[in-house]
DNA sequence: GGTCCCATGTAACCGGTTACATGATTTA
DNA sequence: TAAATCATGTAACCGGTTACATGGGACC
């Protein structure tokens, strides 16, 4: 009696979401990992074969059933067990780990000085803007459809943060990129005193 | 000849940020951790340990070089190598990868409606909230200090992103709990209703 | 001079990534 | 019907985590 599957086995965090899409109603791996690109894959998100290992521990420990359909794929839907049900359930009453933020954009300016580069840390934080300001347009294109569901009442809160957080990083990006601006004129000004 | 330590060896972006550090003088790996404990922590983190590992691997591929000190800890001071300096440099002039966010949170609200447990999901949100408020007043304290330090500038440009996030992400959760809370009225009110 | 906590480091495991592979479907 | 693209899945590697271990000061 392996005592591996039966007793607690504590899930990675990325587990229980992927278990929380099967509360929806079961589905396969691979359409778990489409309603996660098409959801939650701003807070959250893991690269698509991932799914496909989660799914193989799951249904080892329990968590889940699959259910093998027929065709040359070897495709199978995923059942929630009661196990699984109960498992996402207290999970999503439990308090929250601390969010994670990685930003290499960040970490770019926070050396800036040592780069000793001006004007190649504006382009990159340039392309982070531009990329930035590619997402706020296409949440706030996004609200509306989500605002007239009723259903959709709590991805609408999530995705209002989303909106918020990315129109402060787009006026953060403004602000900074002209400080920067100003310090090359400054930096040029200098220079051209200096040699001229 | 191993070419395995004399190729290009594509390093993980963790790595370039452990380097990052060394362009402010030779360190020890745990000095770098605490440095990054001290800086970088709110866009860039990892495990104590993975230092340790960073530094063996860096060695073995050149871009580090090791100095033993005396004493009894294995303690070694990292120096950069001219090819692990010229990496470095390469990189903080180069487009950054995209930024990622992680929030489990931010997931549990996404899924409240199947949770059917509002005021679990209040609670929630109320601790992230809190843990979130505490941030944001250490970053507020901390913004006067980099002011006053000229070597400071571009640290405390993105200390202010971190504020400006804080703050907007602060403004959210009350905009949002109080929207929890009229449904809980509602509900109650409903019940209510319906029993009486 | 024992106890406790912080400093520093190692080792093993595992989740998640990159790379690859093949079945299905559209398109020309 | 060939080619190209999308759908679906597997396998191997590796970075990063958790857990553990020991040295060294602080404190009583």
């Amino acid at each position: 009696m392996s005592n591996r599957a039966s007793t607690a086995s504590k899930l990675a965090p990325g587990d229980f979401v992927f278990l929380a899409f099967l509360t929806w109603e079961p589905m396969t791996a691979y359409d778990i990992k489409k309603f996660m690109a098409e959801s939650v894959s701003n807070f959250w998100s893991t690269a698509h074969s991932q799914v496909y290992q989660q799914a193989r521990r799951l249904v080892r420990d329990g968590f889940v059933r699959e259910q093998a359909l027929p065709g040359a794929r070897r495709k199978r839907v995923l059942h929630l067990t009661p196990k699984g049900r109960r498992a996402v359930m207290h999970w999503l009453r439990q308090p929250a780990q601390p969010p994670q933020y990685f930003s290499e954009a960040m970490v770019k300016l926070f050396f800036a000085a040592q780069a000793g580069d001006l004007k190649a840390t504006k382009r990159m934080l340039e392309q982070d803007r531009d990329r930035n300001r590619g997402l706020l347009a296409g949440f706030e294109a996004l609200m509306p459809v989500l605002q007239a569901a009723e259903e959709d009442r709590y991805p609408a809160m999530t995705l209002d943060l989303g909106i918020r957080l990315h129109r402060a990083l787009a006026e953060w990006a403004d602000d900074t990129l002209r400080e920067l601006d100003q310090d090359l004129r400054r930096a040029k000004g200098s220079k051209k005193a200096l040699t001229g």
